[in-house]
Order: structure tokens, then C-alpha cells, then sequence
DNA sequence: TTAATAGGCCTAGAAAAACTGAGTCTTGCT
DNA sequence: AGCAAGACTCAGTTTTTCTAGGCCTATTAA
């Protein structure tokens, strides 16, 4: 008998949230991925949620795990409720520190083109610290802290450039050389790694009757091959709006103007909060001029 | 540089519910009481969740704290935000757990009313696993894991029983001896503590023109003093909904038919999910026989 | 003015929670 | 059968969170 009995109490806010995160990508891995933390926390998290409604909420598959009954029934009411600790959570933020402006973006997007733009965007909002953080997955802005996410999307309605396009480019002094399409063709082909189709895909389109064979290497980041293109090391396969300040600036050049339209475009995305913030309204008008 | 670059994290989860708890309740020590925590533990988490949004979310008055303007105006969305949780985890409860239910009641009610109900309970809706906490205030039925609650509120707009009065009763024994006002006068005069002005109120509205002095020892537990009572030992001054199964029984008997109404009344409340639960209905209606 | 009090603050140490890492198990695919 | 993917488990560790107790300040009462 002790003096404050002890309550029954509330499931613990982490198990809740990692069985949202788990419901909603359909897997423990992913939800670990979005967690920052290993699949066998997210398990654990689980595990104790189960223990704590006496009921199980995934079945668990050979891959993957599937909701119950249960585990469907629920989930809604979670996503909404975390929506809204995010969205809490986002405002807390904006109107704490309005001096403080995160954005996420691709890391090719955030190396050629928001560090271009930096000094006009501190030169528009002074006193504003502006934090850049590159990511390979847009973020879901409702809930994580960034003001702005600048991603490629496949054929979204709106975006900053339009439907972007592949086009080979590489420096002044190698473009110099290319008399006919056979040096073209044997001088190295550079590309990045996650995008390591687009030389053959570009190919196919230009020239639709022969087979690709160029060759050359792969890097894992597409500001690595840009250096390596500016050195003169060879032709880069790149998107037009990546390099497009690197051609007005002459540092490159289009090493062959046939380029392929592809349905991705560069799109700008706004937090759901940043209405309220006049620092944010005038970051995305930089973006869209200089764009 | 590392692989995996930190992003901006969330603020932690227990911190922002230790900030709506401080808000909405105004002030760290009632916020410690709803978390069952120390203030000290609450006072940590808005300090790192002060330093996480880089500016003050309350002033710190001599007395309690009150929210700054950034607080106020963030409390509405987390008020949302944790109602949202609180029900999602409700409803996980109840449709993972439907053969549990929790009753929340003041000590004294659970005592003297929940428990006597309690075989009719088991015989209404049998296979159900009935839990029984008692304490001082009323929980928060959207958020803690409560299907029902029973507290006294001032003046509700629906109530089991109607407003409450104040009655003196004793052992039949005792009441047999009392031939005049002395006798009850000078006969211990047994009170709750939490309700130690009983005794002076009900004497002062029925003898506007006396003054009271009558003694006799307090309890923390209404239902020690009960006991007290039905052993003979003194006049307990009862709340008549708490006794009126003992005086149906015979175990007390009014000692002087003067009840003096109070604003009180015995309420019942069902959590927000309940509406789902054919066994809470089942139980409501046990209740509302036997009351 | 002084004392008493209530509430928040601070810090060290303790307790609890969460996380990792490595190995296991299951199952679907080739 | 062999492989791969994903989830599970468990021990050990790291990190977070909590408590206890003393301190400080402002209000209230004397």
C-alpha cells in the first residue's frame, strides 16, 4: 500500500511514434531510417506497444511486417496526432528563433546551386542564419525542422525550371578538341553514381539505332564529378539545372547541345508554417530569381 | 564529415508534453503532479526545450511561472497536438485491451460506492477485467487510460445523484443514547480531514444563531472515519450519496434528520472513446441502477 | 521588519530507458 | 539448395531522465 498508488499510465511518446513511423513506411528498417536509429530499436519499440495493449499490431512477414486489424484501425489517429506535434513543434521553432532558416536539399543541389546562391540570400535577410543540410530523401516538412526542401520530383505540377533535361557537358579546353563524334564518344564519360544511367539513356535517345559504349568513372557524389568534368578529366552527363551556373559562368560548356528532356524537376517546398514568416517569403523570392 | 550527417532533430517528445502539462496547468509543480514526476524533472525539460527553440517559453514569478508571449501562443497547437496522442492511445487501449477497464474515483468513493457495486459489475459483463484506481482529483479522460471516472463537482450540469447533503450519522447504538441536543453535542464529533469544515457549516445552517463547538478526530480516508463510526465511536458528519448504502443496510443511521444541502454532486464521466465500448455502456448502466 | 512559505533552480548521483551490434531465424526467390 | 532481406533476441553500453536535497527569490502574515 504505498501512499501515491501508482496509475496506470500512458504508453511511452517513443514506442507511439515508432509504431507510426513503422505503420506508415511498412517496415521496421525504414522506420529506423527515419528514426536515426537501428531496426532492432524500432522492434523493441514495438514490442513493448504490444505488451502494453495486450494485443499484437504487425504481422510479421519474411519481409517486411504488415499491420493488423488492430495496428490499421489506429494508425490514422496516430498520423494525425504526431501531424500535429509536428506541426506544434514547427511553430515553436519559427517563432523562437525566426532568425534561424534550415533548408534541406539534394546534396548536388545543395553544393552547385544553394552555396551559389548564399551570398544574395544573406545579403536579402542580414542578421539571418541560414543552415543548409544535405539529404538523399526529401524530409516531410510537416514534421522535421526545415523551413525550405529543394528535391527533384517526377513530374510535379509545380517546380522552379520546369522538366529538366540531360545534357553532356565538360570543360572549354576538352570541348576544344571533339572534331567528330567518334572523339566524342572515346573520351572518358563521367557520371554520378545514383543517376549512372543517364550516359545510356541520353545515348539512346540522341542516337535511337546504335548501341552506348563509352566508359568512364562513377562518383558517389555529383559535385565530385563536376570537379572532376571542370579539370578537364572528361565529359560529364549532367542535369541542366544543376550546371546551368556553371555554363553562365563559362566554367563548363555543353559538349554536344542535344539535349533529352527527362520528368524530373527541381521543386522548391515550403513548411507548412513558413506562412507566417516574412524571412522565408523573401529566401524563396532569391531562389526564384536567381534560379 | 561523416556519412550520415546529423540533421536538425526534433525537440524530444517528453519535453514538449512537459511544456503543455506546465502550460495548460501553469505552473512546473502541478505539471510534475499530471507526469507524475518531480518539478525538478519538468523544470529540465523546458529548460532544454528553452534552448532548443533559443528562447523563453515562461517568466519565472515568485510563485508559479507564467507563459511568455511565444508561449502562449505555441499552447493552443501542442494542446491540440497531445489531445490527439491522448485519444489515439485510447483508442489503442480499448480496441487492443477491450476486456479491460479502468475506473478512476476518489478514494473515499471507490471505497465506499465502487467496491459494493463491484459483484453486480463482474455479474454484468462477465470475462471483463474491472481495475479500480483511486485518487484526488479527476484524470484527464482524453489523455490518462480511463474508461470512467467518479468525483464530486461543484454545481454539474448532470450528476448521479442529484446535489449532495450534509447528514450526521452514527452507529445505530449510539443514536439510541442521544436524548437531547447536548447528548449529540457532546458526543465525538468525527470528520474527514479533506472536508474538516463539515461539521461547522452543517451546524451553522441548522443553528444559524449558535456557535459551534463540538470535537472529536479527523481521518485522511473518508472511509476510516467510517469505520470509526460504525464501531460507535463518535457522530460522523457524512456526505449523504458516500453513506447511503450503509444507512439502506443498517450499518449507520442518521443521527439527526437535519441534511443541509451542499453544491457538490457525484458525477460520472466516460472517456471519449467509451462510445465504442459496449462494456462500458453495460457497466454505466450498473451504475446508474444502483446508485 | 522579520519570519514563514511556496515555487522554481541547480547539481550530483542514481535509475531507467534507449540504443547498438552481432548472431539467429524465417521465408521468398533463383 | 543457396542466397538475400528483414525481423528477432540478448547482453552490454550509452544516453537520457529522474530524484534528492539544498539554495534562492518573492509574496504573505505577523
Amino acid at each position: 500500500m504505498s501512499v501515491a498508488p501508482p496509475r496506470p499510465s500512458l504508453p511511452p511518446l517513443n514506442a507511439l511514434r515508432a509504431f507510426e513511423s513503422a505503420a506508415r513506411l511498412g517496415g521496421f528498417k525504414q522506420a529506423a531510417g527515419e528514426l536515426n536509429v537501428t531496426a532492432g530499436a524500432v522492434a523493441q519499440h514495438i514490442k513493448f506497444l504490444e505488451a502494453w495493449c495486450c494485443a499484437p499490431l504487425f504481422e510479421r512477414r519474411a519481409k517486411g511486417v504488415s499491420l493488423t486489424v488492430l495496428g490499421q484501425s489506429v494508425l490514422a489517429d496516430f498520423e494525425r496526432a504526431f501531424d500535429a506535434v509536428g506541426f506544434a513543434s514547427q511553430r515553436l521553432r519559427a517563432l523562437g528563433a525566426p532568425k534561424n532558416v534550415n533548408i534541406a536539399a539534394l546534396p548536388s543541389v545543395a553544393q552547385l546551386l544553394v552555396v551559389a546562391w548564399l551570398p544574395a540570400m544573406r545579403d536579402a535577410v542580414q542578421g539571418v542564419q541560414v543552415s543548409v543540410t544535405a539529404m538523399e530523401e526529401a524530409p516531410n516538412l510537416a514534421r522535421e525542422p526545415f523551413d525550405l526542401s529543394l528535391f527533384f520530383e517526377l513530374n510535379p505540377k509545380q517546380s522552379l525550371t520546369g522538366l529538366d533535361a540531360l545534357i553532356p557537358v565538360a570543360s572549354p579546353s576538352l570541348v576544344a578538341g571533339f572534331t567528330d563524334l567518334e572523339a566524342f564518344m572515346s573520351a572518358r564519360h563521367i557520371s554520378d553514381q545514383s543517376w549512372a544511367q543517364d550516359w545510356p539513356r541520353w545515348f539512346e535517345a540522341v542516337f535511337p539505332d546504335q548501341i552506348y559504349s563509352g566508359s568512364g568513372p562513377s562518383y558517389s557524389l555529383f559535385s565530385m564529378a563536376v570537379e572532376e568534368a571542370k579539370s578537364g578529366a572528361g565529359i560529364l552527363m549532367a542535369h541542366r539545372s544543376l550546371v546551368a551556373p556553371l555554363l553562365k559562368s563559362g566554367a563548363l560548356v555543353v559538349a554536344m547541345d542535344r539535349p533529352v528532356p527527362i520528368d524530373l524537376a527541381l521543386v522548391l517546398e515550403r513548411s507548412p508554417i513558413s506562412g507566417e514568416s516574412p524571412v522565408v517569403d523573401a529566401l524563396v523570392e532569391v531562389i526564384e530569381t536567381l534560379v
